[in-house]
RNA sequence: GGCGUGGUAGCUCAGCUGGUUAGAGCGCAGCAUUCAUAAUGCUGAGGUCGAAAGUUCAAGUCUUUCUCACGCUACCA
């Protein structure tokens, strides 16, 4: 006996603290579902894992927000994701969560087993903020201040969300606790970090060439270039350990006696969440976890999107490669990671804290009974715009001329036009055919049978499946819509409403090659648009489709079979999708419009200050006397000011809105009194003052012309 | 600034290891047709393949420089 191949089909961990949009789905969901659906279509052994990712100071901060706990706020928003995936038919096997006792043992014994091996862990102290009044460490979200890059006031210690900086807690200015407001003091404490830098050597000869352990386990032209790309971007530059524990209260406690008070660091219980997932699975359906991460023809499947590839190609392989050396059987690694790139929403990049998105549940509500078939039409939309190798563009007008050309004109009119005929013609029932019947094909003048067209087809559906197994989802539904096209022509060229009049006979066998074809369209739909394959069933009168069936259509096309039986009953043709209404598309334009405008983020009100605060600072006027960019650098210029009193040297963060030429000469105001601090080697005494105006635009606040340096302002 | 990926018809994208007049779909124009949800079919117009230089008998396809977009990363007072 043969051991199947088992496959193991993981979507990115969605992070449970807030709702899915159109980004997420096309990028890391839909692709592996279709992915995961052909597999079973072929009678493969999956196992397709999710579940919410719900630790992290994030989820805690959002809680605080909110004022609710942070049990809370996961179960909201495990339960929404998971509502939403089951509305859009993404068939996850099991959509675990991280926050099951499961998981949290899993990811213990994990880290214990890499501690325990010795040399994988090592542990550092150094300083960090802690607050004195709530008694504990800061992580990095629990902190806040102003932003050094754009001085947003409410950036947070890993990122200013204002202008995307990734920051660390020490370079804020003004850092307060969001515990207790206090202002920190820096302690010391201690964390595991993971050796990577000790993997770096096996995971190059893995990226580049396939092979791991000695073997050869993939092909490393199937994985897409900027996957590849970028880890070897990382791999050339040297690895660093990483810091895998955290000081936090939320997430799975560090299971040593020495890590009291401590966390996981969300990033590494995270991937192992496709484990437990796993885990829970198996158990459930009393299957064995192992075959599908261990076994010898074991395969793992990544599906996630490019801002998570170094996670998945460097990190988690490590760690999984890692726990392998002290255990047997081994971990497999992924044999392909397909990371798809991002969409974009009506030429903007899709931001959620502008809310300038389109939300799955929200889609689901409002198309409900404004489009037919709205969850097969945002399907068919996402997968045909899916952003595989580079970043793609979903537009609503796109939407609807998708929905229009393609399903309405192209699919659902070739299949209605051949049901219609059968049922006025055969009362809807199958008639038998001369198989010798000659009609004619997609060229002009070329002659065909049903035999020679039922194997015709049988090519364009394993060319279909092809583009499936290679990750080329958007091929793959070219070639769907271009049989239904092959329909089209073939109705067209054969005419077979005027040939009933004249020779009816032929008929018999034009229609039932056209049968023929809507039955391979019942299976073939199933794994991107299943609403359509279910409902086409219906009117086939079939079962639904079951999994195998695409091997069994295959062999039945190639052998030029008839997929249904002459005197087979049909149902009443309905219609599949009908055209989009322009009201629907204005309706989503104008609120796309009116999130834009209301949220137009104005930096909220800072604390109070007081007089005192204020006259701290000694502003005065002056004027830009030479300016030169520093070099190496994108954003600094070093600039040479006359305050009256002195000529002073200042470098500011303006070189991506001013060249050096522009800013001589111009009047401006400076911070005089502030501490003088080296960058890049050049001590700067000062600050430019500088308005910030719609999408991060800076302006200077200048005196007028010809106003003397060196004035106070107040 | 460093690294990575991408920049091909109005729009969305194909073009493997370099090889005859660069492809598809949508949109547009004309024609045909009525079985079908004014759906479909046929024909056509449209590109100096981001820019420049180079290698080669031959480059969208290789090299170098530059430029733009996106991601990672450094810098940000």
């Amino acid at each position: 006996m043969t051991n199947k191949k088992k496959y193991l089909i993981t979507s990115a961990l969605p992070y449970a603290n807030g709702p899915l949009h159109i980004g997420h789905l096309a990028g890391a969901y839909l692709s592996a579902d279709v992915y995961a659906r052909f597999l079973r279509l072929k009678g493969e052994d999956v196992a397709f894992v999710c579940g919410s990712d719900e630790h992290g100071a994030a989820i805690t901060i959002r809680a605080k927000k909110e004022g609710l706990s942070p049990k809370d706020i996961v179960d909201k928003y495990h339960h929404l994701i998971k509502d939403t995936f089951d509305k859009l038919g993404v068939t996850f096997d099991i959509f675990h969560r991280t926050s099951d006792p499961l998981h949290h043992e899993t990811a213990q014994e994990f880290f214990k087993k890499l501690d325990e091996k010795g040399d994988e862990f090592i542990r550092e102290t150094n300083e960090q903020y802690y607050d004195e009044e709530y008694n504990q460490f800061l992580a990095d979200r629990y902190i806040k201040g102003t932003c050094p890059n754009c001085d947003h006031e409410e950036a947070y210690g890993d990122q200013c969300e204002k202008c995307g900086t990734a920051l660390s807690p020490l370079e804020l200015i003004d850092p307060k606790s969001t515990l207790s407001g206090n202002t920190p003091i820096l302690k010391e404490t201690t964390h595991w970090y993971f050796r990577l830098d000790k993997h770096e050597a096996w995971l190059k000869e893995w990226i580049q060439e396939g092979k791991f352990r000695g073997e050869v386990t993939h092909n490393p032209n199937d994985w897409k270039n900027h996957v590849t790309g970028q880890c070897l971007s990382w791999l050339d530059g040297e690895l660093k350990p990483r810091a895998i524990t955290r000081d936090l209260d939320w997430g799975i406690p560090v299971p040593l006696k020495e890590g009291e008070g401590k966390v996981l660091y969300v990033w590494f219980d995270a991937p192992i969440g496709y484990i437990s997932a796993t885990k829970a699975w198996a158990k459930a359906n009393g299957k064995n976890w192992e075959d599908y991460w261990k076994g010898e023809d074991a395969e793992l499947v990544h599906f996630i999107g490019k801002d998570n590839i170094v996670f998945h190609c460097i990190i988690f392989p490590a760690m999984l490669k890692a726990y392998g050396d002290v255990s047997e059987p081994k971990y497999v690694l992924p044999i392909n990671v397909p990371a798809n790139q991002f969409v974009n929403l009506e030429n903007q990049k899709i931001s959620t804290s502008r809310n300038w998105a389109v939300w799955g549940h929200e889609y689901l509500e409002d198309a409900k009974d404004k489009v037919t078939n709205h969850i097969d039409v945002l399907r068919y939309v996402l997968i045909k715009n899916m952003p595989e190798q580079k970043d793609s563009e979903f537009t609503w007008e796109n939407y609807r001329e998708l929905n229009d050309t393609d399903l309405v004109g192209k699919l659902a009119n070739f299949m209605n036009r051949v049901l219609v005929l059968t049922h006025k013609y055969y009362n809807g029932v199958l008639p038998t055919f001369d198989p010798a019947t000659s009609m004619n094909g997609r060229s002009e003048g070329e002659q065909t049978t049903f035999k020679v067209l039922t194997q015709a087809i049988g090519e364009k559906v394993a060319a279909l499946g092809q583009a499936i197994d290679r990750y080329e989802f958007r091929i793959a539904l070219k070639e769907l819509i271009d049989i239904a096209s092959f329909g089209n022509e073939f109705l067209q060229h054969n005419e077979p409403w005027k040939k009933q009049k004249t020779t009816p006979e032929e008929v018999k066998a034009i229609l039932s090659a056209g049968l023929q074809l809507v039955t391979v369209f019942s299976v073939i739909t199933q794994p991107f648009i299943p609403n359509t394959s279910a409902k086409l069933r219906t009117i086939l009168n079939l079962p639904a489709v079951k999994d195998g069936d695409y091997n069994i259509l295959l062999e039945n096309l190639k052998a030029g079979e008839a997929l249904l039986p002459a005197g087979h009953q049909l149902e009443k043709a309905s219609h599949l999708f009908t055209k989009i209404d322009q009201e629907f598309i204005q309706f989503q334009m104008d609120k796309l419009e009116e999130n834009n405008e209301t949220l137009s983020d104005l930096t909220p009100l800072k604390e109070e200050a007081t007089f005192d605060d204020f006259m701290k600072m000694d502003i005065r006027t002056a004027t830009i006397l030479e300016a030169e960019k520093v070099e190496k650098t994108d954003k600094l210029l070093k600039l040479k000011v006359d305050v009256g009193f002195e000529e002073r040297t200042v470098v500011s963060g303006i070189a991506q809105h001013f060249s050096a030429e522009e800013v001589i000469g111009k009047k401006v105001l400076l911070l005089a009194n502030l501490a003088p601090r080296k960058i890049r080697g050049v001590l700067s005494k000062g600050m430019i003052l500088m308005a910030e105006g719609e999408e991060g635009k800076l302006v200077f606040v200048s005196p007028p012309e010809g106003f003397g340096n060196g004035h106070t302002v107040s």
